[in-house]
DNA sequence: CGGTGAATTGATGTCAGTCAAGGAGGGTGG
DNA sequence: CCACCCTCCTTGACTGACATCAATTCACCG
């Protein structure tokens, strides 16, 4: 039913921050118990003020604000490992919400214990600043790509980063990892029309970079694909599992 | 010389929380010193690992990251009471860099010394990070400008922005406020040509919202800019400062 | 079998980029 | 004191990338 932090299949990932065995205790009691969504449930909502915060134990998500005038921008994408609600922990309230793709389970947290980290855990608090420092740096390689690569550009940045996040996830099998969003999400996320990314999704398919279809993403070229996107094509930094 | 964080002038502004002489005693301890730095130098450089961290005590500059194809993209506005450096402090590399663009001078932090904040003042490590969090929220409002809102909006927005910054800092009087950037800062800061960007402040001036000229920014309805930017006009959160 | 949500494709329009030229101010050196 | 650069701002003309509109197909589902 719940799975044991001892246990947890995400740690043995080398992308994470080995955890000493009395860290991973702490954690254990830290953690609340395990919550099982449908895609499509909204996890937190922008504005709100949960009394729970999350990491992403298996399945997508994305974290999205929304406009007054019914536009909609997609923040990033969530896989497993992220963690969810660090705004409402320190800030008192979401700037952005947070929805379910597909079904994912949750491991849950009570907020307030955020205080206990700090005072008790100082390492792991640190770990949580980490986290926030670094999705500042995904934000800010995002901001870059709106502000100045073209579609193309950015669709290929878009699915080379998913793609290493895959890799290093271990979702991603002879360049090939499910992919369980609509083009439309796509599209929010990089400010782009519908159709245009369709479009653009087309011509990379014709160049024999990637593919995407049903919900299977199909890296043919990783190099190449780095190249059009101007990135560098190595593994992403090794981060903190909370 | 080096102003006391006792007499520390943001420090009685009320955009920031109020501090205990316990916590400023610490910060006192904390500070190696000041810098004072002439517009155009340098801060922090990305991918640069500087064993020094900083706030801002005057003076404006920005962050900024580059693309090998010589385009930039200005990540925000820095503006006195903001931290410097706290991805190099946590994650031991700059993601972006940090120049001045007028001159600025800074409080002096050693890195080393975020170990210790963590350890001995957990309040404060919460601080930083809820400064973090702070900036992941500032930065997804980037986002959400470049990816959905056209020029006028957008320029309308930062204009906005920067307006209830200068008014909470206390640079603000009569609706006018020094602005001492280029107009390519904000094209790149908003992923606009130069040109259109000129074009654009242009119309905002026609509209009788708002006129930048002469590094001076004059506010001639605030409401309406709101209006056009489709922001609220409240007052920023008040936030930590380190 | 109708209905709904997603992907696809073509036709048309427009916002913003690019190119080009000129002007205003400030600094430097003859 | 004037000629010269240099940086920044300004404006007009042209072009193109991307948005919008519209129609079709397909899969899934009650």
């Amino acid at each position: 039913m719940k799975t044991d932090c001892r246990n947890c299949p995400l740690r043995r990932l080398e992308v994470f921050h080995p955890m000493s065995t009395s860290e991973v205790d702490f954690m254990r009691k830290f953690k609340m118990g395990e919550m099982a969504v449908e895609a499509g449930t909204p996890i937190l909502s922008e504005g709100g003020n949960a009394p729970q915060i999350y990491t992403v134990l298996s399945g997508m998500g994305l974290r999205a604000k929304l406009t007054e005038c019914g536009r909609r921008q997609v923040i990033n994408f969530v896989f497993p490992g992220d963690f969810i609600g660090l705004q409402a922990g320190v800030m008192g309230e979401m700037t952005h919400s947070v929805e379910a793709s597909t079904e994912m389970t949750l491991c849950v947290f009570d907020r307030k214990a955020i205080w206990q980290v700090f005072r008790e855990h100082p390492e792991r608090a640190f770990d949580l600043t980490w986290l926030a420092a670094i999705e500042e740096h995904f934000l800010g390689e995002t901001l870059l790509t709106l502000g100045q690569r073209d579609a193309l550009q950015a669709v290929a940045w878009a699915l080379h980063r998913i793609a290493r996040r895959g890799l290093s996830l271990g979702l991603m099998e002879a360049g090939v990892m499910p992919l369980p969003y609509r083009q439309q999400d796509l599209a929010d996320a990089l400010g782009l029309s519908l159709v245009h990314t369709n479009k653009t999704l087309g011509k990379l398919r014709d160049r024999q970079l990637a593919t995407w279809a049903e919900s299977v993403l199909r890296i043919h070229d990783v190099g190449g694909l780095a190249e059009l996107a101007m990135v560098e094509n190595d593994a992403p930094m090794r981060r903190p599992l909370i």
